[in-house]
RNA sequence: UGGGCUAUCGCCAAACGGUAAGGCAACGGACUCUGACUCCGUCAUUUCAAGGUUCAAAUCCUUGUAGCCCAGCCA
C-alpha cells in the first residue's frame, strides 16, 4: 500500500530527465556505448554519509533504469589511509540502501597487475618517465596557477632506462619518495593536472588487500580510468571537483586505447543546510567525543540515520526530490524531514505516549476499575488493525496539554474546559494541585460515560483532543529528542574551521510513559507518538527492561502558543 | 587576459528559440476523536546585470558581475 503511494509520488516528480540521463540516452542512441555500466567507487577511509547516498542511488538507479549493471568498487589505491573496518561498514550501508550490486563487488587493488602493465605500456610509448625530483622540487617545477611549469631534467630518459628504473621501483630498490613515475604530457598546460602528473609512487606499506606484494601504488588519476575501463564502465559519474581531471582521464583512456572508453560525467555534491557533511568534520566530532561514535543519531552518516530511524525509502525519496544538476546547492533539511514523515505516516502504528507527564485523576471514575478500549493502530490505514488499551481512574497526560490560565485559542485542558481523551471519553477539568513552587503536579477532572469513543455520541463537541496513558499499566521509557547538532544561529563552522556545536542538540527524557503495547518493540521499530512525531527504538541501548526511543522527526504543528505570559 | 564550472521563487529544480512545470518551506481557509494527515487557495509579467540578434530569448551573441573548484608522491 505504501509502495503505491510512494510510486505515485515519485511518478509525479520525475517528469523530466536529468542531464545525466540525457547524456546517457544520447550515447545509447549514437552507439557510443554497448550497455550501461555504472559504479560507486568509495575509498575505504571512513563511514558513508548522506552525500554518498546521492551518488550510490544515482549510479545504481541509472543502471537499473537503463537495464545495465551497477558495481561497488573499493578504490583502495592508497594503503596509508584505508582500513578493512571501513570496507565492511561501507558495504553494509550500500546494501542497506538497497543499491543492488549483486556479485559486482570489486577492489581496485585487484587490478594492480593490470595497472602496472598499463604503466609499462605508457613507458614503451614514450609517454611516461621516472622522475627523481623531490616532492618539493616537483611542486616548484609544476609552476603556479598563473605561470606555466618547466620540464623535469629526467623527462627525456630513454625508454630502456625508464623500463629499468620503473621495474626496480616495483622491486623495492628505492625508498619512499625517491622516485615517481610521471605521465609525459605538457608542463605548460593551463590545466595543472596535465603538467606531467605523477601516476605511480613508492610506498612500502602493507595493503589491506594485497599485503606486501606491492611497494608501488598508482595515483587516482591514473588508476581510476583504468579501473573503469577494466570493468566496462560506460559512464563514470563523479563530483564536480573532478571536472579539471577529465582531460587527464581521457588522456589515459586514449593512450591505453580501450575499445569502449568510459566517459566521466560530473554532478554537484549534496549539501544540506545547517548540517555537517564532509567526512573530515564528522570525524572530528567523533574524535573529540562531542558525539557518541559514527552512528550518533545527530549525525548524517548512513549508520546514524538508520539508527535514528530513517528508512531507506525516505532517503531514496529524498534523492528523487532533490534531483541532479551541476549547480552547487544546499538542500533544506526540511525536505528530508518531509520525506521521512511521508514514508512513515501510513505504514507505522500511531501510539499514545506522554513525554512530560503530569497525573490526571478522573474523580468520578470508580477506584480500582479498569476497562479496555478499542483503538485503531493507524486511522488512515485499516490494514494495521486495532489494539486494546487499558483505561482507569489515574492517567498521565502531557504537561503542555494543561494550562491554568490558557491563552486565547488554546483548545486543550484548563479549569472548566472539556476535551476528549483520544479514543476514550470526554473529560472536564475541575481542579488541579500545585507544589510549593506553583508547578502543576496533578489535574482533576470528571468524565462523561456517554461520550465513550465509538459510542456514536453526538450530544456536543469539544475543540481539543489530548492523548494519555493509563498510569497503572504504562511503560516507563527513555526518550531522546534530537535537535540540530549545529548551532544554526551562528552557522555551521567557526572561523577556525571547527563546528559550532549546539549544546542542546540532545535532550534525554528518562521518565516518559508509553503504552504497554510497546513492551515487545524491538530495535528499529518505529511509531508515531501522537503529537510528538515519529520515534524509533534505539538499536544499541534498548533492552527488554529499558526501552530507548530516538525521535526521528518531530510532528509539524500549526499551534503557536501566545508569546510571553501564562 | 591562468584554467575549469555554475547562476531560474526563501530552498531544490524543469524548461533545449515559441511566450517561466513541480516539490519543500511559508501563508490563508475547509475538514479533523492527533492543532497531525487530507483538501482547496496564494506564492517569479520574470530567469545575475547591461546591451544586441529575432515576429518571438531563461534559452543565441557580446560585455560584465557573483559563487565554486584546481598548484597532495590524497581520492
Amino acid at each position: 500500500m505504501e509502495m503505491e503511494h510512494e510510486n505515485s509520488l515519485l511518478e509525479k516528480e520525475v517528469v523530466s530527465k536529468n542531464f545525466i540521463e540525457q547524456m546517457i540516452e544520447k550515447d545509447l542512441a549514437e552507439g557510443n556505448c554497448k550497455n550501461i555500466v555504472t559504479r560507486f567507487p568509495p575509498e575505504p577511509n571512513g563511514y558513508l554519509h548522506i552525500g554518498h547516498a546521492k551518488s550510490i542511488l544515482l549510479n545504481s538507479g541509472l543502471a537499473k533504469k537503463y537495464g545495465g549493471t551497477f558495481n561497488l568498487r573499493f578504490d583502495d589505491t592508497n594503503p596509508t589511509k584505508e582500513k578493512m573496518e571501513f570496507v565492511e561498514s561501507i558495504q553494509a550501508d550500500v546494501e542497506w540502501l538497497g543499491a543492488d550490486f549483486k556479485d559486482h563487488l570489486f577492489f581496485a587493488s585487484d587490478y594492480f597487475d593490470k595497472m602496472y602493465e598499463a604503466a609499462m605500456k605508457l613507458i614503451q610509448k614514450g609517454k611516461a618517465y621516472v622522475c627523481e625530483l623531490s616532492a618539493d622540487e616537483i611542486r616548484e617545477y609544476r609552476g603556479t596557477l598563473k605561470e606555466p611549469g618547466k620540464n623535469s631534467p629526467y623527462r627525456n630518459r630513454s625508454v630502456e632506462e625508464n623500463v629499468d628504473l620503473f621495474t626496480r621501483m616495483k622491486d623495492g630498490e628505492f625508498a619512499d619518495g625517491s622516485k615517481v613515475l610521471r605521465a609525459k604530457i605538457d608542463m605548460s598546460s593551463p590545466n595543472i593536472n596535465m603538467r606531467d602528473p605523477i601516476i605511480y609512487r613508492v610506498s612500502k606499506m602493507k595493503h589491506h588487500n594485497t599485503g606486501d606484494k606491492w611497494c608501488v601504488y598508482p595515483m587516482y588519476d591514473f588508476a581510476h580510468p583504468i579501473e573503469d575501463a577494466i570493468e566496462g564502465i560506460s559512464h563514470s559519474i563523479c563530483t564536480l571537483e573532478f571536472e579539471d581531471h577529465r582531460p587527464l582521464y581521457d588522456w589515459v583512456v586514449r593512450e591505453l586505447a580501450y575499445e569502449y572508453p568510459p566517459r566521466q560525467i560530473e554532478f554537484a555534491k549534496l549539501y544540506l543546510t545547517n548540517v555537517v557533511t564532509g567526512k573530515r568534520y564528522i570525524k572530528k566530532l567523533v574524535e573529540d567525543k562531542i558525539v557518541d561514535g559514527w552512528d550518533d543519531p545527530r549525525l548524517v552518516s548512513i549508520a546514524a540515520l538508520r539508527r535514528r530511524g530513517f528508512t531507506k525509502e525516505s532517503i531514496r525519496m529524498f534523492m528523487e526530490l532533490v534531483g541532479v544538476s551541476k549547480a552547487n546547492s544546499s538542500v533544506d533539511y526540511a525536505m528530508l524531514e518531509y520525506c521521512i514523515r511521508e514514508d512513515l505516516k501510513l505504514k507505522k502504528p500511531r501510539m499514545l505516549a506522554v513525554l512530560d507527564p503530569i497525573k490526571l485523576v478522573i474523580t468520578n471514575y470508580p477506584e480500582g476499575q479498569r476497562e479496555y478500549l478499542e483503538m485503531p493502530n493507524n486511522q488512515e490505514n485499516e490494514e494495521l488493525g486495532n489494539r486494546q488499551i487499558s483505561f482507569g481512574r489515574e492517567l498521565y497526560i502531557d504537561r503542555d496539554d494543561f494550562m491554568i490560565e490558557p491563552p486565547k485559542k488554546y483548545f486543550r485542558l484548563f479549569p472548566g474546559n472539556e476535551v476528549r481523551l483520544m479514543h476514550a471519553y470526554f473529560v472536564t477539568c475541575t481542579d488541579y494541585i500545585t507544589d510549593e513552587s506553583g508547578r502543576v503536579v496533578e489535574v482533576h477532572c470528571t468524565y462523561d460515560k456517554e461520550t465513550k469513543s465509538g459510542s456514536g455520541f453526538t450530544g456536543r463537541k469539544v475543540k481539543g483532543t489530548i492523548h494519555w496513558v493509563d498510569a497503572a499499566t504504562a511503560l516507563e521509557a527513555e526518550v531522546r529528542l534530537y535537535e540540530n547538532i549545529v548551532d544554526e544561529e551562528k552557522g555551521v563552522y567557526n572561523e577556525d574551521g571547527s563546528v559550532n556545536v549546539n549544546p542542546n542538540s540532545l535532550t534525554i527524557l528518562k521518565k516518559c510513559y508509553v503504552e504497554p503495547e510497546l513492551k515487545d518493540a524491538v530495535a528499529y521499530d518505529s511509531f508515531q507518538f501522537l503529537r510528538h512525531g515519529y520515534f524509533c527504538v534505539d538499536c544499541k541501548d534498548s533492552t527488554k527492561e529499558h526501552l530507548v526511543f530516538n525521535r526521528i522527526v518531530s510532528q509539524k504543528s500549526s499551534y503557536k502558543p501566545a508569546r510571553g505570559g501564562k
